[in-house]
DNA sequence: CGAGCCCTTGAAACTCGTCAATGATCGTGG
DNA sequence: CCACGATCATTGACGAGTTTCAAGGGCTCG
């Protein structure tokens, strides 16, 4: 657990340096620890929003369902997020989270967004994330909208491999994906039959393998340059990350 | 200009109230008027971001190139629209925002920044504000995955009519919308060819008329049920709008 | 009066979705 | 221990929605 939050402080402090106070505020509001299922909604659309939480394992999404029943997945939700740390100021959520592998997180004690209120830095870094979570989602608009279906697998998995990375799990080219060819469909507006095709093709173009919920990517630059995929988005340089000026200030 | 700032106020009470000086440093943080052309870039991708502004007139849009050219547009701003409050948080842009029609705004001092970090109810109410264009960015990504170009072009007039009623430019069922058939595309990520034929189609159907950049919807209720609009997303009810318990807190 | 932008229309090509069926794997309970 | 249902991956054939290419016309503005 320790463990979790200091990488959480860390990547907070991505964003503008925290004071001691800070720190505690985040490692004192830990309350307690929840695991999920598979489909199992961890929040449902027109809940009162309430918590925040971080999630320590497994990997999880927004999305919305559609009066047809389809499922848009709205984003990811990997090992070392933090969940609506803002999501109490709005009265009813447009749209639910469910697991989709076996996850599990921890929730905040409800203190935690008064503690985050009184603190100035920790309200800046906070907004800091909510915007590159915005980012992301601006770049899958991007993705469902203008690329084929070939760039648009590519560049999701660019996107899942770069985060895992970036929190220390990838090892060896390879990570673990815990999604099924209809999440990822989902995730991208295609079909699953689609999706299956798509994959065989990326693998026999070599650029990438993902069989077993394992991804592999022997050449990542190869597969970033044909997927179109450029991480500025991501917001993940430190110190590059942040306005030097709106720090000073 | 002071019944824009009213407005601007009024809008961001929504989420809160805000006590006289919060509503003084945004009076006061006015420092310029700047006009652009269509076509004309308010900040592009890579600039260091600076300015929180206004829209006072017009329609502007944030948007992204793709190597080949095309363009996404990620949103509408619109009139009474606050761009970027927070944006001078993030080191780089990563789109750019131009001018659709010819626009006009009023560009915040580089102290209201400063002013927001210091009042624990403004730093809130940015944040509601900025929730709420994330939800609308939500909705673009189903509108895109999952709509036909039917409802896709319905959905986006629905919003764009909700929005401008919310701000009082809508009168007898009609308002004043300058876009192309081609910026209508790019939102959408559909050809402008076929833009134009869904546009027929939809005003064959009597759902509404688009022409000379006027939008008439005779029946919103029947516009709203063909496209899939629903407004939850705008999150525009005042009072509903939040969560009391946050408020309390 | 010409240039540029926008709207309109037609025809052909293609990507992708739908429908349908088969296998593979796995956990559960009989 | 095996049968069963459930979930997921795979494959083929067909059809539909959209894109692309191409060309023409209307409008405004310099």
């Amino acid at each position: 657990v320790t463990g979790i939050t200091a990488r959480l402080i860390a990547r907070l402090e991505q964003f503008g340096k925290l004071s001691v106070p800070d720190q505690q505020a985040i490692e004192e509001s830990i309350a307690i620890v929840r695991r999920f299922i598979p489909r199992d909604d961890l929040v449902k659309e027109g809940d009162l929003v309430d918590r925040a939480y971080v999630i320590t394992q497994g990997f999880a999404c927004r999305y919305k369902l559609l009066p047809d029943g389809r499922r848009q997945i709205l984003g990811l939700l990997l090992p070392g997020d933090l969940c609506d740390p803002r999501g109490l100021l709005l009265a009813r959520r447009d749209h639910s989270i469910s697991a989709l592998s076996s996850v599990e997180v921890l929730v905040m004690a409800s203190e935690f967004s008064e503690r985050v209120a009184r603190s100035v830095a920790l309200s800046r870094a906070l907004s800091c994330y909510a915007l590159v979570h915005e980012a992301i989602l601006r770049e899958w608009l991007v993705n469902v909208g203008h690329r084929t279906s070939f760039e648009r697998i590519g560049h999701l998995f660019c996107e899942i491999y770069t985060r895992l990375r970036a929190v220390g799990l990838v090892a060896n080219n390879a990570c673990e994906v815990p999604l099924t060819q209809l999440d990822i469909a989902d995730s991208l507006a295609l079909s699953a039959v689609h999706v299956n095709r798509t994959l065989m093709e990326l693998r026999r173009s070599g650029l990438l393998m993902f069989q077993n919920k394992e991804l592999l990517i022997e050449d990542f630059y190869a597969l970033a340059v044909a997927a179109g995929f450029d991480d500025t988005y991501l917001h993940l340089e430190r110190g590059i990350a942040t306005n030097p000026e709106a720090v000073a200030s």
